[in-house]
This record gives C-alpha cells, structure tokens and sequence, in this order.
RNA sequence: GGGCCUAUAGCUCAGUAGGUAGAGCAUCGGACUUUUAAUCCGCGGGUCGCCGGUUCGAGCCCGGCUGGGCCCA
C-alpha cells in the first residue's frame, strides 16, 4: 500500500523500481534520508568506520561478573556495535539489546541524564529494531541487576530499511531458507548448524593433514563427466563453443593426480547431479573424495572412521560431552559414534534376511523373480543391480549405528577392483549411519585394460538407455596406462556427514540450499 | 511418478455454516528514568498465492496452475 506521508514524497516517489513501499518500510527509509542528509562523508546511515573496542562476547567474558552486583559500575568506556533485536523507550530512558552475530546480547541504556534531551529524542526518533547500532558507554549493571552500558554517544552503524521478523518466534520452513539471513538472526539452532558445519571442515581437514594428506581442487566444469552414475548438469562454453558438464565427481581427477605422484590427496567441494531434491538428496552438495597410494578399502574404511570420530571430537568441544564420540542430535536424542564400527557382508547379510544363499552367481532370473514378489522395481536390472536393490530393500533399513557394508557386485562397480579371494565381488564398502549412505570407499582399479572393459560394459548400458551409465573416458584410461599405484579411495558427503552429527535434514545442513 | 497437507497484515498464526477478515508481536500518534515479548490511551495496515468456475454472494465449495512441506514408489 503507497504511503501517503507529506512530509516525505520526493524520496518516496524517487526510487522507481519500489513499486509498493509498505508502512514501516517507509517509515524507515525517512529515517534513513534523515540519518544521510545529518551525516558528514564518512557517517549517516551507513557509517564507514566506528571506534569499536571490544566485541559483545568481549564485554560479557571481561565484565560479567558486574552482574553478581546490581546497580555497579566498571568506570571502563567502551564501543561496542549490534544489532537492536529488543527495544524499550520511556520517557527520559531507553533500553535497547544488542546482537552480535553469534546471538549473544547486551543490553544498552541511553539516559536523558548521560546524552541530554537532543540526543535522547533522536535516539527515540532514528532507531528501529533490526538496525545496527554503535554505543559508547561505561559498562554498568543495572538496578535489575544486568550487564548493560551506560551510553553517552551512540550512532547508527547500518540502518534497515525492512523490519526485522518476530524474534520470539521462528520463521516458517520456506522463509528459513529463502532469508536464511533472517533464520540466522531469530533462531540459535540456525547459528549453531553453522559453527557445526565449519568446525566439522576444520576438523577433517586437521585430520587430513596429520597424514600427510594434500588438499587439492580439480575441475568442476569437465569436457566429459565421470566418477559416479548420475545423470550431469550440461552447459556450454561460448568461447570454447562446445557442451561442458558439471562434474558428477572429482574421481578421475584425483586418480590422474595419483598416476602423478600425489599419493595421498583429497578434495573437499561442490559435486551436482541433475536430481531432485528430499530430506537426504541436493541435486548441489558438497563431497570429500580421498585417495591414499598403497591403501585398499580396509585402510581407507580406518581413515574414514578417523575421520568421522575426531569430527565429533571437535563438534563436542567445549560442551559438556566435550572427549565423547556422542553427539547431541536437534531432536535431544544422543547418537553415539565411538568404538569400532561392524563390517558387514552385502551378500552374507542379504543371504541372511532372505533365508537362502545369495551369491555373485545367482542366476539374475532368481533375483528378478524375487524382485517381483516383492514389488522391488528396478530399471535395467543385471545381476548387480538387483543385488544391490534387494539388499536395499531388506536390510539397509535396519542399519542405524555406522555400519560398512563390504563387497559389492562387479556391475555396479565400474571403477573398482577385483576383489582378492571372491569371484565376481568388487573391494567396494558403503557406510550407512543412521539408515541412509554416507560415504563409500574402495580399492581402486588400476588395470588399464579391465577399466576399458569396465568403460565399454557402460557403454553398452547407455546404449539400452541407462543415462546414469558411465562414459568412456579416453583421456582418463591414457593417465592409467601410465601406472596409477595401488590405493584405496573413499568419497563422503559431506552434507550427510553433518547430518549424522546433527540428526538435521539436508536442506538445515546446507546454509543456502537451492530453492526454486 | 502417485497420495496427503499447505499458501490470509512486516513476522507468526486464527478464521466457525459460504454473508466483503481477526489476534499476538511489529508499525504510527500520545504518556512514562530501570524495561525484560513492560503498562496505559488512541490510530492505521489485507488483490486472503495466481487463473477460472459454481453462487444473489467465495478466504471458505469445485477445477487448473505455481511455490512449499510430508509420505509412498
């Protein structure tokens, strides 16, 4: 609804992408044209610079103890800047709370008796919720008894132009993640998946390092995608005037930075897959793929539960589980993931659920017809599809701890080696927390002339029409045949990582999930 | 792909049977020097997601579309 202010309309009418400019919109941008029109160069509204010395944490942990005592006095000044997510006026006094990012508050006085009666009225006048505002003051308790200062200048530090949303409730799912912003200055749990997420990246990284591992980045815009079965997102590159993909995987570049001598490695960052998205899939997410020379599925699968541990570790540290492996989920419960984790057979336990043997030589009428009986659909079936499906269907429910599930079919498995003892079985684990895949790990293949055998059966599946098939990639096979060293790889998500040790959905681990 | 739920004020939500919409917070005007979602007085604010239909009359009923959520495959 226009606003019908006389005293304002040039600046109102003056901005003519604003079509509309509800009430306290403009009421504020008046505020804002008042602030720019006062302030020198430097000021106004959104001041360049303002003489901060200490941080609100900085003033809770050095006078905090102001507050055993109301009604004292430090007699220390001090700057601090926040955002006003409280506010109370009175006649000669005014109370404003204080933000800083991290949600902790202080609490702000302006006195008619401190700042005068011109001060006082433009305090009343000038400042809303949701802006940013710079004190100076003597750190004080109040007669309630509560850390506060004691303001004698004050200025806004940035103005808001939008009201800030109800802080005493949380914002309906969408608005969380269309104005995560907001989400992050109304709600704790939002603020803490944040230091979750980059204490967790700090923590893997730390581990990373300790072995001996290096950090690298490889295409994200790939002339031919590869490393997973999924379908790509397709692009195109003017200059080059040809199709590109987004990477799927970092998988075949890692492998090349193995043929060259980079024996242990890893990438952290962003894969896509032209998917939908629900409560486990971002058709954007980001993955740590690693890769260790003369390691196999069993020493990666050891990495990969270090790994994981010393994340919790670092989650934990400086709360009360601070040295435990158990992690506090948002929902309260506790989810341990110390000690050694089961490995488990994928045939054995798929035998074990169904009460007959299941083998890499079963017949695939067998399994399709047990398939059927059960209504598991599965497109392009083989052997190893309907293994994996049906493994899926009757065991992979049960699993909550962290379990490997070991072995896997040969043709699911493009890019992975021959196991050592069982014909047809692939040195390939997935690990399943808490019912849903987190990582998987294998021994890679490094047979130049299996892997083009591996390429060509793919092939013939894209040819029957599997889009999630995996292309032949010439240049990838040629870094092979130069000698890639025996390793175990391992690719984890790391979205679902965060989930485990949150027991949040994806799109609460991901700050700015996509939205359509 | 199928099913169910959902969209109303800046934010969070009510809305009975179909009769042109309410609350809390926020905003606006006034009072208040210790407030903690203060209190008191007064006033505003809505294309009820979009398009169509039924009806004398639609936030409500019907169809379609769009966004969001949940469950199933």
């Amino acid at each position: 609804m226009p606003v019908t202010d006389t005293t304002q309309p040039e600046e109102l009418n003056a901005s003519e992408f604003e079509q509309e400019v509800f009430e306290q919109k403009a009421v504020r941008m008046a505020k804002r044209d008042k602030l720019n029109a006062q302030g020198g160069l430097g000021g106004g509204a959104y001041p360049v610079a303002l003489p901060i010395t200490h941080t609100i944490p900085a003033v809770r942990a050095e006078f905090g103890k102001l507050e055993e005592e109301a009604d004292s006095r430090s007699g220390v000044t001090v700057g601090v800047a926040g955002r006003v997510v409280f506010q109370r006026n009175t006649g000669k006094l005014c109370f404003a709370a204080l933000q800083s990012g991290d949600g902790t508050r202080i609490q702000a006085m302006v006195s008619l008796a401190e700042v005068g009666e011109e001060s006082l009225a433009s305090f009343k006048e000038l400042v809303d919720l949701g802006d940013h505002l710079f004190v100076q003051g003597e750190v004080i308790s109040s007669r309630r008894g509560e850390l506060s200062i004691m303001v004698t200048e004050w200025q806004i530090a940035s103005k808001a132009i939008a009201p800030l949303p109800n802080v005493y409730k949380e914002l309906n799912e969408e608005t969380r993640v269309r104005q995560r912003y907001l989400d992050l200055i109304v709600r704790e749990q939002a603020r803490v998946n944040v230091v979750t997420r980059a204490r967790t990246m700090a923590s893997l990284r730390k581990t990373f390092a300790e072995r001996d591992f290096l950090e690298v980045e490889t295409p994200m815009l790939q002339v031919m995608h590869g490393g997973a079965a999924a379908r790509p997102f397709v692009t195109h590159s003017n200059a080059f005037d040809t199709e590109l993909f987004l990477r799927i995987a970092p998988e075949l570049y890692l492998k090349r930075a193995l043929v060259g001598g980079i024996e242990r490695v890893f990438e952290i960052n962003r894969n896509f897959r032209n998917e939908g998205s629900d409560s486990t899939h971002s058709p954007e997410f980001a993955m740590l793929e690693s890769y260790e020379a003369y390691g196999d599925y069993n020493s990666i699968a050891d990495l990969t539960q270090t790994l994981i541990q010393n994340a919790a570790l670092a989650v934990n540290e400086g709360t009360e589980r601070e040295g435990s492996h158990e992690v506090l989920w948002a929902d309260g419960t506790l989810f341990d993931l110390g000690g050694n984790w089961d490995r488990i057979s994928m045939y054995g336990t798929l035998s074990e659920a169904l009460g007959r043997e299941i083998t890499p030589a079963t017949p695939v009428d067998e399994l399709q017809q047990i398939a059927d009986t059960e209504g598991v659909q599965v497109p392009h079936a083989n052997h190893g599809k309907l293994v994996e499906e049906l493994w899926e269907h009757f065991v992979k429910g049960g699993l909550t701890r962290p379990t490997f599930v070991m072995d896997f079919p040969v043709e699911t498995s493009p890019l992975v080696r021959q196991h050592r003892d069982i014909e047809g079985v692939v040195e390939k684990w997935d690990l399943y927390i808490n019912g849903f895949e987190l990582a998987t790990g294998y021994s890679e293949l490094a047979d130049p002339v299996i892997q083009r055998e591996r390429f060509v059966e793919q092939a013939a599946l894209a040819a029957q029409g599997d889009d999630e098939a995996h292309p032949i990639d010439e240049e990838f096979l040629r870094a092979l045949e130069h000698g890639m060293p025996p390793a175990g790889g391992m690719g984890m998500g790391m979205d679902r990582l965060l989930m485990s040790l949150t027991g949040l959905g994806i799109r609460e681990t991901i700050l700015f999930p996509l939205v359509k």
